[in-house]
RNA sequence: GGAGGGGUGGCCGAGUGGUUUAAGGCGCACGCUUGGAAAGCGUGUGUGCGUUAACGCGUACCGCGGGUUCGAAUCCCGCCCCCUCCGCCA
């Protein structure tokens, strides 16, 4: 969501933005349209300031005693002709929000531009691909052929693009979630958050999900949406406040189940656990003063990271281009995790700065001791990580050529002990 | 599911048709006072839009949208949201 006055001020450096997500320019449509809604609401105060006064007068000469049905006969014409330009002062203001709640957030100027993920840019890399011990197996082969991870019961209750774990791999998905949430909470600074995970539609469209994005989320009969992501319900703890600046950074963590209806996404990584409906996924969101939005951007990424340099998983980490940029974000990195099965790094991490682009939105503010008015956070939201990924990673990375799975020796305590899954 | 209460500025809270130009309080800012501070006293303190060189002035906004009226925070209708009690339930 954008501020109109950014845009009167400085029409030149919107439609850049635009044209960096390979939009065609609208400045000049939305000024439009904004002189048109004040041209129209000046007549309309013009008429109210004339009914106004002409009441006021009614309402002291009636107290007088005298008659006053033609005064009131003269206002009533009035009436008419301000209702009209009330109207009309409505309908536009409603278009041209409608129109500025579609846009997505202006790129940073650091951000690569490009058409798509071919344009992004690798930005650092830890670790190195592993040596895997005969032919790499995919993560679905191993769980499979370890009886833990069912697609095909999966299916029976819940159709494709659903995983029944079971055993080992079920207690391995909640040790990563344990590691990852206690890792940011006790070290990084984040406040556990059990947030809800289904959200009304003004916490979707202050994420930027609606109106937009409405096909790619799960909706219920009564009207709630699921979460994609705890970004949604996070991010939102704020709308409609009005923070002290005192009270910033704020930094919020969850574990939460996250559903995707993955409407574009017919034909894509259809095996396995890569691209489910519900995945888990630990979330990080912080809430910062402007100034600091860059920092707290850098700060989060490293956060995300370290969960993989502990579990000794490979990843390199991309700055992602214009072109595939989400709506809200102005700049985001993806951590990339590298899969032996799949011969190929794939994403298990997104963080992302949007400015203050939600934070209009939903409406979320904070005040500065002894300054007037108030300004709009920023928020920042970062997977920490995708732990259904994460699970895939550990299987691919740690497999033996028996089939068994090695478990990482940060797990070790989450997993009873256990060193070797198989 | 049943019954009821409510939504007013940064916050609390008054306000049932006409100087409400939204009382009062809290908080905050500035000033006076003081050796310094506290207390006290005084002044100020929302947002959008328009207008003005500026001080200002005008207008809208009391959850949202309609309606009644010369005039609506106030009356009527619809919707959204919050709370309390009862019932059911993990």
């Amino acid at each position: 969501m954008f501020d109109i006055k950014s845009i009167c001020n400085n029409p030149e450096a919107f439609d850049a933005g635009l044209k960096r997500r390979g939009m065609a320019a609208a400045a000049e449509d939305i000024i439009a349209l904004d002189r048109m809604r004040r041209a129209t609401q000046t007549e309309l105060q013009e008429l109210q300031r004339r009914r106004n006064e002409a009441s006021k007068a009614i309402g002291v000469a009636k107290a007088r005693g005298e008659d006053v049905a033609h005064e009131m006969a003269e206002v009533r014409d009035l009436k008419e002709e301000y209702q009209e330009f009330e109207r009309g002062e409505r309908d536009l203001a409603e278009t041209l929000d409608t129109l500025l709640a579609a846009y997505p957030n202006i790129p940073a100027e650091d951000v690569p531009e490009g058409a798509d993920e071919d344009a992004n840019v690798e930005i650092r890399r830890w670790g190195e691909v592993p040596q895997i011990v005969g032919e790499a197996k995919q993560h679905f082969e191993l769980g499979e052929a370890l009886e833990m991870m069912d697609f095909e019961r999966a299916a029976k209750i819940s159709g494709s693009r659903f995983v029944v774990l079971s055993g080992a791999l079920a207690r391995l998905e909640r040790a990563l979630a344990g590691f990852m949430l206690d890792m940011h909470t006790e070290e990084f600074g984040y406040t556990e958050v059990a947030p809800p995970i289904l959200v009304r539609e003004n916490a979707a469209f202050g994420a930027g999900n609606l109106p937009k994005f409405s096909e790619d989320l799960f909706r219920t009969t009564d009207d709630y949406w699921l979460i994609p992501t705890a970004e949604m319900p996070l991010t939102n703890m704020i709308a409609g406040e009005i923070l002290d600046e005192t009270e910033l950074p704020m930094r919020f963590a969850s574990y939460t189940p996250c559903f995707r209806a993955e409407a574009g996404a017919a034909g894509k990584d259809t095996r396995g656990m890569i691209r489910q409906h519900q995945f888990g996924k630990v979330e990080l969101v912080s809430i910062t003063h402007p100034e600091k939005s860059n920092d707290e951007h850098e700060r989060m990424t490293e956060c995300a990271e370290e969960v993989l340099r502990r579990l000794g998983l490979h990843y390199r980490t991309v700055v992602l281009s214009t072109g595939d940029m989400g709506f809200s974000a102005r700049k985001t990195y993806d951590i990339e995790v590298w899969l032996p099965g799949q011969n190929t790094y794939r994403e298990i991490s997104s963080c992302s700065n949007c400015g203050d682009f939600q934070a209009r939105r939903m409406d979320g503010r904070f005040r500065s001791e002894g300054v007037k008015g108030t300004k709009f956070v920023h928020t920042l939201n970062g997977s920490g990580l995708a732990v259904g990924r994460a699970l895939v990673a550990v299987l691919e990375n740690y497999q033996n050529p028996d089939g068994s799975i090695v478990v990482p020796e940060v797990l070790h305590s989450r997993m009873a002990g256990l060193k070797r899954i198989g």
